[in-house]
DNA sequence: TTATTATTTGCGGTTTTTTGCCTAATTTGA
DNA sequence: TCAAATTAGGCAAAAAACCGCAAATAATAA
């Protein structure tokens, strides 16, 4: 096999596989990892690949992570923009914090009169900044790693509300476990919720989708409306619709 | 899986949870606990991520909150100092906003062991940041203008606490009129914090004193201390001095 | 074709990197 | 305060990278 074959073939796997290792391409084309190595020190001055200890990944796959948070910003706005969509005037809702959640607070549309109960300080500031908004802190002492407000008074403020809405960021959803997260004093927070609340949202980019964490806090028949950044008739969100799961 | 594939693949479970743990980390990659503490402890190096106890946050989660410009900073900057001075571990504090409020909460000791009751939500943010100090948020409707939470219930609950110190920031301080607001619902939020306090600390700029606003808060003889950036001896300070004041 | 030159490749020995394990110290939560 | 979990630092084994050299191969010119 020539030299210039086996950088082609070196490429061509790494736009397959975003990676690959010294060890299985001296297998794969019978020649010692010396010579690998220098066609990966070639390749690397070319700009094609970028060599790591072992292996190599591909270009695309490293820049990737950069530009993951602009996509992910994008799919949060999409997101926003589905979930304001479901609010009305006079309306009483619930809400949790996290990034999602800050970003549907931005979405909202100026003149929407609704009143939004948080535990999220992040979230209180954000809505607060809108003009029309009524927005209820709901106290108690502040968990440092969620920045949300946790505890039995809390969870006994959000009993004494009927609201129509409950939108909780996502963490981890599945199909199998529901809604679940990591912190216990949060989770406790978020069922006082979704008990208050006649519906009950989830909004989350969809890579929280199939991923579960330590602790439950729903199951799927205790939500009714899921909305992530996907079409609605992504075949990944098809096993929740069965579910009986809205998707918006 | 390689190094560098690892440490993508932490960043990238981080800025989709927010907050990641050791041990479900070594779990997931068949790694040892060791080989990732050395990846956060690398990623830490870079910037990438902030590493605590048991796993790492991620940094924009927890920086989010924007620092914005501060007038004064350097007089607010002496006045936090001589402030932090006076709170000691184990101390149950009430305090109100602004921005000399937010400067104090920076300037506090690492190892303070104390309890913040607060009405604001960047104060209560701020103080937050802190590794060892308990924050209580009271809750209820935010008023815009202030960015504090105002009403019944949040008078209620100040009053089921028995304070040590109250700290003020000071919006006008007279020596004939006491200390003034212009906003009702304050005013009555900062009154009820005096009457659950052993002590009340009022600190701000000097360019506040020896003015009035409309609604008056409490008379000088409920305040015991008054902080601004100037020396004790300030001639300006003689009167609120010879009023019973001690000056700071 | 043949001789010469340049390039490529593989190999042995050494250095560096990575990783897991161990123990002691630290931190955490009850 | 104590017990459990987490972390830091040292150590050793394994893997990978590096270095120089010589053999093998390809390219070129006479």
């Amino acid at each position: 096999m020539l030299k210039k074959e086996r950088q082609e073939f070196i490429l061509h796997q790494l736009n397959l596989h975003n990676k690959i290792l010294c060890a299985d391409l001296s297998n794969k084309m019978g020649v010692s990892d010396d010579t690998i190595r220098r066609d990966l020190q070639e390749l690397v001055l070319e700009d094609k690949l970028i060599k790591v200890h072992g292996g190599a990944l591909s270009k695309s796959f490293h820049t990737a992570f950069d530009r993951k948070m602009v996509y992910n910003l994008e799919d949060k706005h999409i997101i926003a923009q589905k979930t304001a969509a479901l609010v009305q005037s006079g309306m009483y809702i619930l809400t949790s914090g996290g990034t999602s959640i800050l970003e549907f607070a931005k979405s909202l549309d100026s003149n929407l009169n609704a009143t939004f109960f948080t535990c999220s300080l992040n979230a209180a500031i954000e809505f607060a900044h809108h003009p029309s908004i009524e927005v209820v802190m709901i106290g108690d002492k502040v968990s440092k790693d969620s920045m949300l407000t946790t505890g039995a008074r809390a969870a006994q403020t959000i009993e004494s509300v009927q609201a129509d809405l409950c939108i909780l960021g996502i963490n981890s959803l599945d199909t199998q476990f529901g809604l679940s997260e990591n912190d216990w004093e949060v989770v406790q927070i978020k069922k006082a919720m979704i008990k208050a609340s006649k519906k009950t949202i989830c909004i989350g980019i969809s890579e929280k989708l199939n991923s579960q964490q330590k602790i439950k806090v729903a199951n799927l028949d205790e939500i009714d409306i899921l909305i992530t950044e996907l079409d609605p008739n992504d075949p990944v969100l098809l096993p929740l619709k069965q579910k009986g799961l809205t998707i918006y």
